[in-house]
DNA sequence: CGATAAGCGGGGACTGTCTCCGTTTAGTGC
DNA sequence: GCACTAAACGGAGACAGTCCCCGCTTATCG
């Protein structure tokens, strides 16, 4: 997993600008941020950038991995905090709030559940699918949630509840309106 | 709402072409279909098309109006047939189904429904949110869905849920399912 | 049949993606 | 220090898409 060769002190160094810079574009801008204006914000060349980062994917997973794995650590302590159920819901909670108001976030989360697609197997959706698994599981022995859904089905249907309450504009509270909608049809 | 003076034959001709061939193009490639591209297959140059629909949103919306049409007509049959709770639910069955099969379909009924955008009071907008009203509010005097949602919270969320499946690429007949989870989590 | 305004259409400015390849430079052994 | 080499750079340019502008064409009407 890790750099088998050192790289090149300026290769790290364009590096670590790259992602600084794209995650405050992606900020900024959405997903679809231009990826050349990046590059010219973090003063390299275009080509420096694809060939660091092939894809816009690459791009997006590399600057918001610190975000999943916080997400992922956060699943972990919630476990410990609450009852199983109560953890899957805060944690669905939380999980929704970080998707839309991360602007970009989404983008990378949802391409992290999407079956078929090549890309499927990156490291954010390993993370993710591992924090899901675990809370689900523990909630389906709890009796607290439907024995008939995947921890992939729970990611899937967040991702619905935080598009619908993206197309609210986060009018009238809806986020938790609408994850509470989604938990209550979760319950066992 | 009609045409106050009638057009003339050319216009005419090329705006009923120009439906046709995007109709086809979306539905091919989704809701980027390039927009010279269908110019260019309708046989007219690209200004006869930015005349015709001087927006994406414009010409996806002419494109589909007959489908959302049809989906407003569903709503009164249903509301006619079946009790008041699962016209209500079968409709919004066919509505997600509907919005992943036709592509490009999605991305018409998602600005629809948006909260905040400009475009937002337009005919479809105004068909989908009738039908949805009215199967909503005969499900709550019947005593089978919350009262603490709105017609457009249905909507949001059927949007969501046709999101979640989408994801899921049509697997294990998700679409079906996860209106299920829904429809129990907004019942009374 | 002409006049005329409605309508046409494609050239071109602009923005964005992504690749290719000549040039620069960090790291190494001496 | 110095020279060598492979790694890395960067920006020009091919390509695709959007959208506007304005000189030309044509349907319609008296």
């Amino acid at each position: 997993m890790t750099q088998v060769k050192p790289m090149r002190a300026d290769a790290r160094r364009n590096y670590e600008r790259l992602l600084k810079v794209a995650a405050e574009a992606f900020a900024e801008h959405g997903e679809r941020a231009s990826l050349d204006d990046i590059a010219k914000r973090a003063g390299v060349g275009s080509g420096t950038l694809y060939r660091h980062f092939p894809t816009r994917q690459a791009l997006l997973e590399a600057a918001y991995v610190d975000r999943i794995e916080a997400l992922a650590v956060r699943a972990g302590e919630l476990a410990a905090e609450l009852p199983p159920g109560e953890a899957l819901v805060e944690w669905l909670n939380e999980l929704c709030v970080g998707t839309i108001q991360v602007r970009g976030m989404k983008a990378l989360l949802g391409s992290a559940v999407t079956d078929g697609s090549v890309a499927a197997v990156t490291a954010c959706a390993t993370s993710m699918k591992g924090a899901a698994t675990r809370l689900v599981e523990a909630a389906q022995e709890a009796g607290a949630l439907r024995r008939d859904v995947e921890p992939i089905d729970v990611l899937r249907l967040a991702h619905g509840v935080a598009t619908a309450s993206e197309l609210a504009n986060g009018q009238g509270e809806s986020i938790r309106r609408y994850v509470a909608l989604l938990t209550e049809g979760l319950r066992a």
